[in-house]
DNA sequence: GTAATATGAATGAAAG
DNA sequence: CTTTCATTCATATTAC
């Protein structure tokens, strides 16, 4: 075998994996980092409350001093927010063109951010996103031809822009929609949580799973 | 257990990975598996103590589990949510050919996921054109808020105020983490755990990780 | 502490 | 295929 992509350490022996079980790995890690960030989560909001000095873990490496350093690089994940400095420049910047800004421009404003506090090129991106989509729903909001107006247009305008005759129906059939339960659940308790062990459900997103050294 | 567990697929596609590269995926499996096991320990040592299934118990969809986020209008849903069941074919086959299947090849994928629910020949489409170029960007960095490696060394000292009023969030430079937690805890934090995720020390052997379905 | 709101992020669909 | 849009989800913040 070659060591085209992946790095061979020496020709020494290797384990070859379909690609269903390569994607069953990722996915039991995805499964992990979510249930851990969720559990910290948790865990946070009752130690609020208590104090579990005398917890017994029963597992003597964790006492290892050397992991005290507070590293909060998976269990905080929590959602960026700009900094006034950071917002400041991207107001200015959408302010002179209503537009997604390019992705290389999204590069070198991500670049000029970053000098202001942690930011990533998705970040920036979504941002403009949201900036964009929302400010044009507050405008619509408002300015339409303020409401009651003849019921028959509303029919006409129904989705109509389709050319295509097979398309999404909003029909969504009389099944029970119990088949959703794991998509995006709020908030979920300990055994829904261990449950997720063995049907995992929604997780960190693949993409996003490279933060972890995956595959380093 | 047996050596099964790698066969290969039909000589379909395969992904190659040194020994190395093996174990550390072990390692990692290994690594969260042991944190879920501590936290969730720790998470019913304190919730013995303190009845409280879950978190923001004012949370509407907590009631009922089975319908976390479908909690819809019963004729309201305009746009296909693929089932856990058709993702999970869908992502199977994506990583089979991460190109867009042929015009016959939706068809019949089509075919096949139409039995887990209502699905178009677009929706499948659309899926793996949206599948293809996410997976594709995965750019850098997407989780940010890491360690404070920004020290924030321009101090708003001077007229920064923004000119939206609203984002007038308090500057965090000053905290670090929240002290309200784990005060002098002599066995282990939170912290510690999630330190654990970038320096694993001592975890679960990955040989007993198969009551997860580790390898499918 | 519960409800309302603002907003970052995820994603199906459509446009280019 | 790539980029953009629209909608929705999830959470941080604020008000009551």
């Amino acid at each position: 075998m070659e060591d085209g992509k992946f790095q061979n350490g020496g020709g020494l022996g290797v384990k070859v994996m379909t690609d269903e079980q390569m994607e069953m790995l990722r996915k039991q890690i995805s499964v992990y980092a979510t249930i851990c960030e969720q559990l910290v989560e948790m865990h946070k909001g009752l130690s609020a409350h208590q104090d579990f000095a005398g917890m017994r873990l029963g597992n003597p490496y964790f006492c290892d001093p050397l992991l005290s350093s507070s590293v909060h690089k998976i269990g905080s994940r929590q959602r960026w927010t700009p900094k006034p400095a950071q917002l400041e420049i991207l107001e200015q910047i959408f302010k002179q063109c209503n537009a997604t800004p390019g992705r290389q421009k999204i590069k070198d404003i991500t670049k000029e951010l970053a000098q202001h506090g942690q930011i990533s090129e998705t970040n920036v991106y979504n941002w403009f996103q949201n900036r964009r989509a929302r400010s044009k729903r507050k405008q619509s909001a408002v300015l339409p031809n303020s409401g009651e107006s003849e019921v028959e247009t509303e029919i006409e305008s129904f989705k109509e822009k389709k050319t295509k005759p097979e398309d999404s129906q909003p029909d969504e059939d009389a099944t029970p929609v119990s088949d959703h339960m794991y998509l995006h659940s709020p908030d979920i308790g300990i055994d829904q949580l261990v449950g997720k062990m063995e049907s995992p459900g929604s997780c960190i997103p693949y993409w996003q799973l490279e933060q972890y050294d995956l595959f380093g």
